[in-house]
DNA sequence: TATTGTTATACTCTATAACTATA
DNA sequence: TATAGTTATAGAGTATAACAATA
């Protein structure tokens, strides 16, 4: 034993506004994923029903671009809640390319079960914090997020790193 | 057109402190990422090589808790830092199962580069918070990480933070 | 020419079982 | 028996190219 380990702690990365957001971050989808699973449902696949939900009739190009999936990845995913019968695809009238997403009734009944726990995810998540708190926390959030769109020399930054 | 299309947005999901980090840690991660890729390292390998700097002599099981890795999934990440030559691996003298972790001059120097690319990222994306709110949001994000390891009925309490 | 949805593909990240060599 | 490091593997998540149908 005591194999000269210091204080064996990651205190040096706690500076950073990233490392303790991601170790948060992983708390906060754990304890989402675990809510929803027993109905059936992911972090990703609440959120595609939720903006379905309140927004029928968009198409998945739209939805892809809100949730910031990219096309391709979202066919799976609304495949999946097509085949559970909690969305509907159908074609739309005015573009025969494009469907329209719908709930269905037993879409939107999971819908509300969903919201209840995951509002109590978000409370368990948020215990011992203010509102006032909580609602700082987003704000600077929204406003990281921003700034992360914003390119400064004009150059495209953006995340491929592939190896190599 | 007109596809009765309404808000198209997601507000919806901005009531969930989750939804909104992950949009916010989206953007943190692919400019900290950016920003290390042109020295060779990545978030995860900027993080391993931060703590091994910081704590000399650190086998890899011990590396591997600080930073919530799973053993299996840090022998690469290792491997990437040692076939760059920025730490050693060397056989502890007193368990023969064990690796000592150091960094090289070659890593303390680019730990020292990283670090300032790291900052001026964090610098960044922090970008119009005040001090007062990016500290205050590290404390709340702190403080639902500590929530995430608690269960209620269960057998599986972790730390018990302060306040409250 | 551009867009919608799709297939195929590939790379990263993460999680588990099981092995070896030690303890 | 338990632990340190490893291998193999499988599941998510994510990114791009290219296609058919349609605009």
């Amino acid at each position: 034993m005591s194999e000269q380990v210091l204080s064996s702690n990651d205190t040096v990365l706690r500076r950073y506004s990233g490392y303790t957001m991601k170790r948060a971050f992983n708390a906060i989808q754990t304890d989402v994923n675990a809510s929803l699973a027993p109905m059936g449902l992911r972090m990703v696949t609440f959120s595609a029903l939720a903006v379905v939900a309140e927004n029928p009739g968009l198409p998945q190009s739209k939805l892809a671009e809100i949730l910031m999936i990219e096309r391709p990845n979202l066919v799976a995913i609304v495949e999946e809640l097509e085949r559970s019968e909690w969305i509907t695809r159908d074609k739309s009238p005015t573009d025969r390319r494009a469907y329209q997403l719908r709930c269905t009734i037993a879409g939107k009944r999971l819908y509300q079960d969903a919201v209840l726990a995951v509002e109590a995810h978000d409370a368990r998540m948020t215990a011992g914090l203010s509102k006032e708190e909580v609602a700082s926390m987003k704000s600077a959030l929204q406003r990281i997020e921003a700034n992360g769109g914003i390119k400064k020399g004009g150059i495209d930054v953006k995340s491929n790193v592939s190896g190599a």
